[in-house]
DNA sequence: ATGAAAGCGCTAACAT
DNA sequence: ATGTTAGCGCTTTCAT
């Protein structure tokens, strides 16, 4: 491995010296740096980075925390930060908790201590011990969709209300009077966040003559498969349902369009993230949509923000989300 | 930050015997060990590793470098070299190369100087420099699909013939006489094995009154609708198309829909990926699957052996395909 | 305009 | 059974 010495030798010049024509950090002659920068090519040099941390106390290193590489909630996300990441010269450990907090913690304890410059959680899990650990490292954090909303701390925050008001305001336009929504699991926390928007939302309209009811879902496809049968066995059937994600919604309408019900002229369905299948599936999907890809930028910039001043006010970022329109909803039939 | 020093201080040692007790690397009698874990809990002590690597020259740091992280194929190959990385206490990099050179040469370069302690390379882009870069570092690395068949380095290669011979030999079976193949960019080598054996293996069954044809796609869900055009003004239209992946094989089913030929009862329509999607879909598709956790899995595998015994050979995994039968396909109405 | 030397936190050969 | 010391490769203060 060559290093400064190595350098400095060739070159008949002090480390010192190599160190600061490397990193232009103070004037150097025009000769003697000639003698370096000819030496540095000669040898083929290229700097240990650990070593320049270690003296520097930066590492130019962040660590990104998600909870489930295969939910397709992530992939934009990650790209959002790792493109912004890469252009201001960080590369990104990845860490993908599995939703098990022993892992997660074995991992991003080690970016810790491996001195990260900055940690953005995505994960969206109450891992209390995670967050412990992170907040007592004093390395700088964002968190993102994290729905605590008393912790002081740079956050991105989704805001389902706008989209799923939109959601509902646009199918009673329609003429729908009876409308349901099929929840997230439980105990997930943004899962609860929207159901309570819809049921907030849509309780405005009660006395209009507007209808609803909560059926328990999960977040993935059986959950809309199940919820399925509950919706048919219902007497009339609701003419519209509104998921706590897309891949309920698409669970939902392949099993009732399998049933012979036909999407959207019997029943409207409307889905939230506006994941890639749900244009592709047919009939399209409605949709409440996240901006993803800028959710990511806008972590990595605030991670940077406050990397590079540490005593700025915490800042917190609201994304809107917001109705988009395809095939799965129509007029009701229903008047 | 609290170091040895401290410690050693606290539980009147030297730093040397604070240094084998953490790492258990020599005999330390009862009594002071017990005195430096007192200390090292006292203080609330974390260890640098930034500092214990540039001593050591070990990172647990590995790279991993794909193209682009939106495409569904790489979530589960990302799963399986994460899972496995952090059960055996490394950290994974992750690099998005978005097929853009630049940015690829740009934070790999940036890993290497970090002093990662290999890199996985599923980028299958024929990215000369940087492959040229990872070379010269002496770094140990592993190629997932990088279709260099010269190249003696640790390497997984993807057999798609086998599962593409099970996909025409189903068709036959079935009793279609017209195949058609929808290939993908024509510059992406994985795309041109894909359709050369595809070509191979019709060819044997030319005499046998098999006739088809290639249609140039682009791995993406255009490349299949536009597909369909063609395919639409053939006369007679083929009865069956294997498509050289999955996203375009949608594209061509859901055109062909919209145009009210009926699937598979007009036309059978085999995929290549078995991305998550291609079981959604309706009717879900009958596709060549590649086990993406598994290659993963068996990535870093490889690395981690070539990482803890540089001399042994170069190893070579082959990844055999094969059919999944959904419903997308069915016997040939043209008999 | 340049160098000497200490230090970042840890490891490990060499002593005793 | 434990300590002294040099060293990993780089930065940076203090001198000159």
């Amino acid at each position: 491995m060559v290093n400064y010495n190595d350098i400095a030798k060739i070159a008949q010049v002090s480390s010192t010296t190599v160190s600061h024509v490397i990193n232009k950090t103070r004037f150097v002659s025009p000769e003697t740096k000639k003698k370096v920068l000819e030496a540095m090519q000669k040898l083929n040099y290229k700097p240990n980075l650990l070593a320049r941390s270690l003296a520097t106390g930066v590492t130019h290193t962040i660590g990104l925390v998600i909870s489930d590489i295969k939910n397709p909630f992530y992939p934009e996300i990650i790209q959002g930060v790792e493109e912004l990441a890469v252009k201001s010269d960080y590369n990104i450990f990845l860490c993908n908790t599995d939703y098990d907090i022993e892992k997660g913690l074995k991992s991003i304890g080690a970016l810790i201590r491996k001195k990260v410059d900055g940690i953005i959680i995505a994960s969206s899990q109450a891992d209390k011990f995670l967050f412990k650990e992170i907040v007592e490292s004093t390395i700088p954090f964002v968190l993102v969709d994290w729905n605590e909303n008393k912790i002081n701390a740079d956050s991105i925050y989704f805001n389902f209300e706008s989209g799923i008001k939109e959601a509902v305001e646009y199918l009673i336009s329609l003429g729908h009077k009876k409308i349901y929504f099929i929840s997230g699991p439980k105990d997930l926390k943004t899962a609860k966040i929207r159901k309570n928007n819809f049921i907030n939302i849509i309780k405005k309209y009660e006395n209009n003559n507007i209808s609803y009811k909560i059926i328990e879902g999960n977040h993935k496809i059986d959950g809309g498969i199940n919820a399925a049968k509950e919706i048919e066995k219902e007497n009339p059937m609701p003419t519209a349902v509104i998921c706590s994600n897309d891949l309920t919604a698409i669970g939902l309408m392949k099993t009732l369009q399998a049933n012979g019900i036909k999407i959207p002229d019997k029943v409207s369905i409307i889905g939230l993230d506006n994941i890639m299948l749900s244009e592709i599936v047919s009939p399209p999907l409605t949709t409440i949509e996240l901006e993803r890809y800028l959710i990511g930028k806008t972590a990595i910039e605030l991670l940077l923000n406050r990397i590079n001043s540490k005593d700025i006010p915490k800042q917190t970022r609201y994304f809107q989300t917001k109705l988009i329109i395809r095939e799965s909803t129509t007029i009701a039939k229903n008047l």
